[in-house]
DNA sequence: CTTTACCTTTACGTTAACGTAAAGGTAAAG
DNA sequence: CTTTACCTTTACGTTAACGTAAAGGTAAAG
């Protein structure tokens, strides 16, 4: 049972003590069509694929993506879409997506050297504290 | 009335319209705290603080942060905490939010990459069709 | 055969972040 | 003096993303 990773097949407990969620997160997730494990009888049995879905959900999460929008960038790593049509689609909502990740990460960056000056600001005024409560 | 962002001051429409939100999220954000704008009689006035304060409210959105958190963001920004205590308190947050801020860039990163090779998968998916297509 | 540790479904509850009326005040234009 | 275009507060409604029982099934251990 040591090495998660290394299975094959995973419990939802294994799943949700892995990743720090609950089961009940989980099963809504599969709620929801972002996850469908297959079975043994009634218990759930996660594939690697459906772990590695978790962690493309949960990936979203942190950067702030709805479940819905999760669900999309889940779609888009996989290319069970056999119309030209849809294929055409598919490639315009990544690069949208894409383009929209930029966005972000120059939202970060801005933030990240805003803070640094914060940081600085911050670290200038204890200094300064000290020195009065030195005196 | 043009060029708002070249007032010194805002009415409540003039930022809806600006960033595209409504005059109840403004107000929204002020019920929890994190604007207060002064007043002529009952309206709202907004100086370029709270537009700045607004700023960093809805780049938070962008990024997945509650109001919570972007209220947090905001205190970082002035250093109106006089007692060394809390400088201290304010410094250590400061770094924490930019390690999570470090970590929403790697997942970024991580992301742009997978579907920069789901686009080419994608692209050259729609190559073969055409090809089959054109049989 | 009972405890322990899991698993299941169903269903109501909760919080965040607003949306959407309703009901009324003000100030400039025609 | 009535539109028009704003502004206000109060208050109930809505959606997403789960949390939290309740009620029950299963399988291995002691």
């Amino acid at each position: 049972m040591r090495g998660p990773s290394v299975m094959s097949t995973y419990s939802i407990s294994d799943l949700a003590k892995e990743f720090d969620i609950t089961t009940r997160t989980i099963r809504f997730y599969e709620d929801k069509g972002l996850l469908s494990p297959s079975r043994r009888g009634q218990t759930r049995i996660y594939s690697a694929g459906d772990r590695t879905k978790l962690k493309l959900i949960l990936r979203g999460k942190r950067l702030g993506f709805s479940l819905e929008q999760s669900g999309e960038i889940i779609k888009m790593y996989d290319p069970s879409n056999n119309n030209e049509e849809q294929l055409k689609t598919l490639c315009e909502s990544i690069r949208k997506k894409r383009e929209q990740l930029k966005h972000q990460q120059h939202d970060i960056e801005i933030m990240m050297l805003d803070l640094q000056e914060s940081e600085e600001r911050c670290l200038a005024a204890i200094h300064t504290s000290q020195l009065v409560t030195s005196n």
